[in-house]
DNA sequence: ATGCTAGTTTGGGTCAGACCTTTGGACCAG
DNA sequence: CTGGTCCAAAGGTCTGACCCAAACTAGCAT
């Protein structure tokens, strides 16, 4: 069984091959990473590329394709169309946090888990960031919560303060992370939702509540308040056994 | 400047004409997130699917390679080859997020907020969740920081250390999200990194004693204790006002 | 029988070229 | 000012061919 075919002691760590379509777009998320595209610059139209790499054209989208999927690039067709440079944006990983959510079937209950080990935090960092335009976007979301509307007009408006919140801290990666969560919540809270009007009215009070600390840059009290708020819900929604996956 | 020049007030939301390569994309993309197609499935090969769907190969193709990129499935080549579906893991968070970091050029000040707002839930749930398992593993992280080792092996070390106290969390939209902050910082202290005996012996330090507390499943101390010491290794690394970008 | 070697088959990767569709602009008619 | 017509640029799709990679298969030589 050991039979060693080989008579020379050269070893070479197995080579990747990498494919042709896969060189193009690293080379230009490199190019465009490192900010010598700046956002905007439209790159050579794809028959141009096709002579400039000797590449087929085939080739050429499939790897614009990429960089298209990756949020790198925004592809418009028609004249003056073609591929034009983006910085990714929170969107893209909130897009893939929606696929891992959904992919695995993560349980509500994780999310809810999540949002509460990562919202406080949001709440204290907006105490010591917000700006006075900050304030003003959470004063409409909570409106919007507070008069009228359809449940899925009530969803949105609790989503956009919560997603008003991460956007204070102007920390950047928290709020692509709340934006993800809260899109996850949304839908999950769409199917399972009971809402009533005294829901409502707790849910306007602890945004207030919240939203006064922050004001006042009190840190711990931001945070504090928010942490109740969330653990409030989660008990409002009911804890389902339904998907006990992991 | 206020001429409105429309005289009719119907509106019409702008309508999107998605293309073929995608409509296939999110078709199978349904299937696999829904669980119809659960891992492993093959697919059928593409020109099986040319003739199913009465597309291009070229269409087919896109359409998987869309697929590939949001890492829904892994394609090998050659005989007994395809595209096998696969549930998108951490990692493909941790690459979206890579890329929020890198384009947006996020300071690693604010990478480390992220971090300060994070760990510590990450450890108190962690106290919560741990199996035996887990106190294994982060042993043994521990055992490759104290002994020997280049710069490299030590930032290795302590990335696996801090990931494996979210993984200890037992929540995977957490693990995902340190996995990617993990490897930013490991590529930014690789590049600034002053680290001497000195610097080891408290990193140990403090790790040992945030296992402890997850050990002792005291919650409490747990995140405390990551708390400080995130929040002390902060200090250690220069504060830099190289990239005052935003 | 054993073991290497050369085909064979299945399937992805690439290419070349044609044609279709979308979009913006220019020009013209009412 | 409005609506039509036409043109050109650029992406989107299709066809069909050929090239490579991987896994199996059949021989052939020892």
């Amino acid at each position: 069984m050991a039979t060693e075919t080989s008579r020379s002691k050269i070893r070479l760590s197995p080579l990747d091959v990498p494919k042709a379509s896969d060189v193009l777009a690293n080379e230009l998320r490199e190019k465009i990473l490192s900010g010598e595209f700046p956002e905007g610059t439209p790159l050579p139209p794809e028959r141009e590329l096709v002579v400039q790499t000797r590449m087929s054209r085939t080739t050429v989208r499939e790897a614009l394709r990429v960089l298209e999927v990756q949020n790198l690039v925004r592809i418009k067709a028609g004249r003056a169309g073609g591929a034009f440079v983006q910085r990714p944006g929170q969107d893209s990983v909130a897009d893939s946090l929606e696929l891992l959510i959904r992919g695995r079937r993560i349980r509500p209950a994780s999310v809810h888990e999540t949002r509460e080990a990562i919202e406080p935090s949001c709440a204290r960092l907006a105490a010591l960031n917000r700006t006075t335009g900050d304030l003003q976007r959470l004063e409409a979301a909570d409106a919007a919560i507070g008069s009228s509307g359809t449940l899925e007009a009530f969803l949105q408006a609790d989503v956009d303060w919560h997603v008003g919140v991460a956007t204070a801290s102007h920390n950047e990666i928290l709020t692509g992370i709340m934006i993800a969560l809260s899109r996850a919540v949304h839908t999950v809270t769409h199917t399972t939702g009971l809402v009533n009007d005294e829901v409502r009215a707790i849910t306007l009070r602890a945004h207030r509540s919240v939203a006064r600390a922050i004001k006042d840059k009190d840190q711990d009290a931001a945070g504090r308040r928010m942490g109740r708020h969330l653990h409030a819900s989660a008990d409002a929604a009911p804890a389902p056994g339904d998907q006990p996956d992991r």
